[in-house]
DNA sequence: CAGTGGTCTAGACCACTTT
DNA sequence: AAGTGGTCTAGACCACTGA
């Protein structure tokens, strides 16, 4: 049967996720749906919303009259880019211990580009945090998160700067970070983050150029991070989507 | 009511999104998922399985409690990166109507890398095509496809490779691309890159080492594209995903 | 508290794939 | 023809939001 948590379907998504971990599927062939909700005792809805998870997780595949299929392990990705949350958790997907290195926290008033993503008046202050992400001691990631001043309850320290910044955003502005959009732009280090990141001048390297928003849509994070690839290489899958 | 089309969950998604693009909800609010049915004449079910789509198409936002919303402009982003499934498409999408060049197009053997990729003897003949896409006349992409010759019928000419590749694909192998898996690498241009895209030697640059997929999982593709960043730029959401 | 989306059931028929 | 996933219905209760 199916151990307790939250929802059903969220049971069953799990119990069938670990099956498929433990290669319990023969030749990756996941049983009919109508055989699953009998085993599993559930109805055959609850059954497809959990096989729907997956499908979307790209665990599984399904092709209407033949059946469910077990992804091939090339599929399921560990570090996709579009579902990073964190590079802490990002560079352990890629087998190494990350360490943090806060090099910055201040306090800002923010320029035009900013002010107007955030939604403030421009000056208004902004706290900065600026961090460096290491791989057995070689820096991979420089990150500077830039949020509003007025929607964090009291003062940021070093300490309060290491945590990823949505631990931040959750503990200490009384919301929750949903989603970023992400603009992705091939740049040549230089100068100071070039410097910073251990890395030839004119070294290869990816910006990230992100807003955070909340539940609400909206914005509460403005970031703007470089990575250099030689450590650490992004993925995704491009499917057709629907006109 | 709803025009006739494919299914009815699709059709009423189709119904809802034509409402989104007129505006037709007042303060971005969605009707209760029970009254749209109830206006629609269908089951809730069917209501909800279109809203999920939308959803995911990042179209609306769904607050448990509170309603459905529609999203800001700013969210439907066009030219997602995980959305691109055709070059001309993004292009277009940019404002600009573009052009294609077919550069070349010959059969040669398949390298290690290629063969293991593409699950084929080593050097196994492959068909490779190169093309040049412009903006207003300036070179933007260049993208190197390579199709196991096996999977395609009859001789390839330069009209044929002038085609989408997954239109190509499905009139001549047979079978349908499905999806790609990319991985994408910062590099600096150079050589015979950089002046087929006339950009300065070391200009900064993404490669795309893509793999494309049929709906069985086989890979039927392999493909490397080059990207001039000052006119074509990319964007993406990323999402937190369950554990 | 009323209203909303989230979960879940039981059952029916259809479209497609495989044998 | 048998078996599979895809669609669709009608109805129930729960969890959460907001006034």
């Amino acid at each position: 049967m199916i151990s307790r948590g939250p929802s059903l379907t969220e049971r069953v998504r799990r119990h069938i996720k670990e099956a498929i971990a433990a290669k319990r599927f023969e030749g990756g062939r996941i049983p009919a749906e109508a055989d699953l909700a009998a085993q599993l005792g559930v109805s055959r809805t609850t059954v497809r919303d959990a096989l729907s998870r997956l499908e979307h997780e790209k665990a599984i595949t399904r092709r209407q009259g033949a059946g469910t299929f077990v992804n091939q392990p090339g599929l399921r990705i560990k570090s996709k880019l579009d579902e990073i949350w964190s590079y802490e958790e990002a560079l352990k997907a890629h087998g190494y211990e990350p360490s943090v290195q806060v090099l910055d926290v201040r306090t800002e008033a923010a320029d035009g580009p900013t002010a107007e993503t955030l939604g403030l008046a421009e000056g208004g202050p902004v706290i900065v945090t600026e961090k460096l992400f290491r791989q057995d001691g070689s820096p991979v990631i420089l990150a500077r998160n830039r949020v509003p001043k007025a929607l964090v309850a009291g003062e940021v320290d070093e300490a309060d700067a290491r945590a990823p910044i949505w631990d931040f955003i959750g503990a200490r502005c009384g919301r929750a970070l949903s989603y970023y959009v992400s603009e992705l732009t091939p740049v040549a280090l230089s100068g100071a983050a070039a410097k910073t990141l251990d890395a030839a001048e004119r070294a290869p390297a990816i910006r990230f150029d992100e807003v955070g928003y909340d539940n609400g849509n909206q914005p509460i994070l403005a970031a703007t991070s470089w990575f250099r690839d030689e450590l650490i290489r992004f993925r995704l899958i491009r499917r057709r989507t629907a006109p």
